[in-house]
DNA sequence: CGATAATTTGATTTTTCTCAAGACGCGTGG
DNA sequence: CCACGCGTCTTGAGAAAAATCAAATTATCG
């Protein structure tokens, strides 16, 4: 596949806007978005709003979750630098969406979107896909959340996001452990103790509480049942 | 909307296709499906499988689930007369999926919902719909499995059937304790003692294990968070 | 450097699971 | 029609996992 239709077909528009550079060509124009920077926990949008736009992440991570009534946090997702998030097939927004530490993020017009996928097939196609790749992420997530140990969710969540990270050195957390507790579904001491306890296993190191180095991965791929 | 965009651009196959009866010239004829009866436990696809298929539920009740390698099994939704289970938009099946006691399904051939989607805008539109659908539902099992007591599990999953059901008197369930709790994120024994709970705090009542009548739906309403 | 927030650790409680036994329901065959 | 066997469901007691409450430690930021 081309750049081009990669572009055109898969909405990978950081490749297609490299805003601040000097591609602005390439790619549909209607695709083309505001960069936007978001600070430490600002809202990007809520759950229930109009869903007006999808965004991309450029720099920095971004949550997304829903909340009981009485406050207690699911959060469905993190989101990492060239991470699509947002995208609705419906008019409104069904988790909401926060900048964790600062975020850059570029904006995407739904009605774009849905309008080149009016036109094109493949355009359609493309939509379809993402958002079949977020169920097939919910459905992995269902069963880390239904079925495996604090322990083996440790482990399931650092994988993932080791394999999410360029950089395979020492995997960089982005979020706190609150986050990762609201993702885990656990509370943020069963998370610290199990770091901790994996740590003690010789299984990873924690050089700071928000960096974890891999000392036995197959140890670890083990867990992750 | 008339019956025909319906059958055309919502793959209400059943309306379109009453096969059996008279009616084969509604609908193209590309969203045909033969007609399969399944017994008991018997597996429609499995995961990882080609997903040359997708299936709409004619009669009976159909659970999809993922295991982990030591056999536990998370299930990611049931599925009742009228709906639709096992569209994908990659190319294998992603759970498994097995009857719940005897079913009829309608088999629909991929292939010929991606030719049309690759025609129709509106049936692509309407492909990618269903996807979100899912994921919608996803989302809201994740909240149910990450952050709910078991007591507030059960109230949310008898409020959701009920929801699905026509008749409204007394809500039918169709699987058995080990199919709700691995729906669920508990264990049979927490979903029977939870149901009697229910059961002696007068908010259902249990006429046969797998009927459940409502007595109070103000009081399963707040434990549904 | 100090204040504040985040994380870790400890002690205890709660929830849910596990193991075990008994009850119930249902179909089969006498 | 009833007895039996088998699978499912319920109930109980105890154990385990994770949550809660509390305090101490560490990181972060001005």
């Amino acid at each position: 596949m081309t750049a081009h239709a990669v572009a055109r077909h898969e909405f990978d528009t950081g490749a297609a806007v490299r805003v601040g550079g000097d591609s602005l060509t390439l790619g549909p124009v209607e695709l083309m978005g505001a960069r936007i920077r978001y600070e430490r926990d600002a809202e990007i949008y809520g759950e229930g709003e109009p869903a007006e736009f999808a965004y991309k992440v450029i720099s920095g991570a971004v949550r997304t979750y829903k909340l009981l009534n009485d406050g207690r946090r699911q959060i469905g997702g993190f989101h990492l630098a060239g991470d699509l998030f947002g995208l609705e097939a419906g008019v409104e927004h069904r988790l909401s969406a926060e900048a964790i530490g600062e975020a850059t993020v570029l904006v995407i017009r739904r009605s774009a979107l849905l309008g080149l996928a009016a036109q094109d097939a493949d355009a359609a196609r493309a939509l379809w896909t993402l958002t079949a790749a977020d169920l097939e992420r919910a459905q992995n997530h269902l069963l880390l959340l239904g079925r495996k140990s604090a322990c083996e969710r440790v482990a399931s969540f650092l994988l993932d996001l080791a394999a999410r990270q360029p950089a395979a050195a020492t995997v960089d957390l982005p979020m706190s452990r609150q986050d990762m507790a609201d993702y885990l579904g656990l509370t943020i001491e069963t998370v610290s103790r199990t770091l901790t306890q994996l740590q003690n296993e010789g299984v990873i190191a924690l050089p700071s509480c928000r960096k974890v180095v891999f000392c036995n991965r197959q140890a670890l791929s083990r867990l992750n049942a």
